[in-house]
DNA sequence: CAAGATTGAACAATCAATCTTC
DNA sequence: GAAGATTGATTGTTCAATCTTG
């Protein structure tokens, strides 16, 4: 039985996924970070002061999951958590000195996986994958809609 | 600070990855299985009397992982194992018919998700979106290999 | 009551190690 | 020794539930 379209569409989209994040896992070894880990530093240098539950959300975890990576990477003192001015039960998190080192030894670790992925595409190329990945977001994401109705 | 080609890149194929598993999971919930156990049920229905080193290759997870999806499995009566012909030692997992009877009414349920996705591309966007990934697969294996040459 | 944070129990996945067969 | 299967310990993730704040 030969694989339907979407199995190989769906099947390479995951084995990409899951080479790529391997291959990040071994570059972020020697720096004693996970991926998870890696992800909410990277995120938090792009957009500073983000509560728990939007990390979560931007990392594909759920908010239990940050809230444990949250405090490992706390512990560890690379990141800071605040209580929000106006909303106190919300904690924002913010880099440290330390986890703005780190984050900056973990990139140079990744970059080369980076360079190599984007090497393999001219602009035109990229562009078009793009978007058509986001196309495939919608669609599933249109599909997951549905689904939710029936369920209530 | 944007996000640069790759991280955006990568990060959309997580996305994707993750929105389209999460689908596949609440599909499969009524039916007791996981998405794990799904696509060993699938990959043996598309090649039968895989060992469990091989399904593990196929599903990408470990050894391990797999013994334990595959103890389940058998549990519920749905593979079967026998020891191959000629080398012992390995097992052929195969199929029993409540797996396939099970595994029939799975693809029934994901099969909307996999049709939504199929359907949000033309024949050539489709082909062009596998090459591509493959293409990503590629770029990542070779930088996977510089690693792996520096690590022993 | 909605949104965020966090705890503890249950489950899943991995690593390390062992055993077997060829 | 290489490849497969499996166990036990550890870690990571999730679910369910609770608490807090606005």
């Amino acid at each position: 039985m030969p694989l339907s379209v979407e199995q190989r569409l769906g099947h390479l989209i995951k084995k990409v996924e899951h080479e790529l994040t391997s291959a990040k896992h071994s570059a972020l070894r020697p720096l004693k970070v996970n991926v998870p880990q890696y992800n909410v530093l990277l995120a938090l240098s792009q957009e500073s002061g983000l509560s728990g539950a939007a990390l979560a959300r931007r990392c594909m975890v759920t908010p239990q999951t940050m809230s444990s990576v949250l405090s490992t990477l706390e512990g560890r003192g690379l990141v800071a958590r605040a209580p929000h001015p106006v909303h106190s039960h919300i904690l924002e998190v913010e880099l440290t000195a330390s986890g703005r080192a780190l984050l900056a030894r973990a990139e140079e670790a990744v970059a080369g996986i980076e360079e190599q992925l984007a090497a393999a595409f001219t602009p035109e190329e990229t562009k078009s994958l793009l978007t058509h990945l986001e196309r495939c977001l919608t669609a599933v994401r249109q599909k997951g809609e549905q689904g939710a109705k029936s369920q209530g």
